[in-house]
DNA sequence: TAGATTGTTAATCGATTAACAATC
DNA sequence: TAGATTGTTAATCGATTAACAATC
């Protein structure tokens, strides 16, 4: 049992996934090896940053030569878990839950939306994306009956924590959570939670400092 | 010129958006003061991490009261500059875009999208949620007339660059950039990335140490 | 008054960056 | 061989957490 019971650093897991992108890219023109100073350049990143973070894989490079293009990315897709498929609901057919079951990118991460969840009688029985709209009625049951593991959450606020109830007490392990809600779980399921007004707010400030800065200099 | 010249951190604008949501629920629900223990229990989060957070707003609040909901609100919306109106248009009518465009948070925090650009014949000329498509061959005209300052980009990757540099050269100082893409601009010209595969890097990673620990425990 | 809460200063923790020997 | 790149160890930087006096 020689587990390295380390837990990764978040920031380096959420850019493993950019690294994903861009070392898939360069299989696909037939490169053999990427070095950390490539995807550095790429990232706009330090190149020490790159293989501190390629490190938690389990990844080894050579010097000079780089990491192996295929093993790397054999590395990654094993450390998140996106080797093979993982179903998934997801609950709240509004736009930005369209949106996500149609995004061209989950599908090459392995995540697979099984069915959508919607409690509005005209979207019940209609597909988007290829998928079929059900009956929020039919979540508790449909959910525990395929042993579905993970949720994305696109519901009203004032609905989350009703679904989420639902969707715990049929078994699900992991809600991908994009209300604004701070969701109660019993601690066996992992909730991560998605806040898009907060790059706005992040845009928001850089802008206004820019602008003082600017202002002060002229 | 008593100006603190000082970076806010990152961490703490971007959970500032949360923070707001909750104080204005507070304030519609005829409160007039709020404490840093009572957010920090909406948010799961320590009380001091929410009054080191508020700090950077301005706002001060009153040993035993906590703070006034009505200067919390305005003090963060001062500090983002969410006070008044900003124009900005949207690239690309995909999916993304599309949702993006019928996010009703945005318009709360005065992002108003004046026109929306794609390359595609069936869409220009359409609304969407209100928003007219206009045809990508106008953007540079339309976005310098105009003086939008903000633009949200949803292109897919192989065009980001390309409809960037129109952006820029149309005079645009902020783009909020959903495509994995790393923009190259001048430097007086803000951007921030999105990238919504990270959440789901963290979701996975979060279930498989979880799924080890209790196998490991059983 | 008593005690909950603020704001400040200090301590801890974790992530990024630097330095450099090993090596392909 | 020469020099670019890795992986490791140490240093720095920044964010979170702790402690606590001030005070409403």
């Amino acid at each position: 049992m020689k587990t390295k019971r380390k837990i990764p650093s978040a920031p380096s897991v959420r850019r493993l996934p950019s690294y994903l992108t861009i070392v898939k890219q360069l299989q696909h023109e037939g490169n053999e090896h990427v070095s950390g100073t490539l995807i550095a350049r790429e990232m706009g990143l330090e190149s020490i940053q790159i293989r501190k973070d390629l490190a938690i894989t389990g990844i080894t490079g050579k010097p000079r030569i780089g990491y192996p293009v295929e093993g790397l990315v054999d590395a990654i897709e094993r450390f998140l878990g996106w080797y093979d498929v993982q179903d998934a609901v997801l609950v709240g057919v509004g736009n930005l839950g369209s949106a996500l079951m149609g995004y061209r990118e989950f599908q090459s991460h392995c995540l697979n939306f099984v069915a959508a969840f919607d409690t509005d009688p005209r979207k019940i029985g209609a597909r988007v994306h290829g998928i079929y709209v059900l009956s929020m009625e039919t979540l508790e049951i449909e959910v525990r009956q395929w042993g579905i593991k993970i949720a994305v959450l696109t519901v009203p606020a004032e609905e989350a924590q009703a679904v989420t109830d639902i969707l715990v007490r049929a078994g699900i392990e992991g809600i991908w959570n994009f209300t604004n809600v701070k969701l109660k779980v019993s601690d066996n399921v992992m909730v991560q939670r998605e806040d898009l007004s907060s790059g706005y707010a992040m845009l928001s400030v850089m802008m206004k400092i820019k602008d003082k800065t600017v202002k002060k200099s002229s």
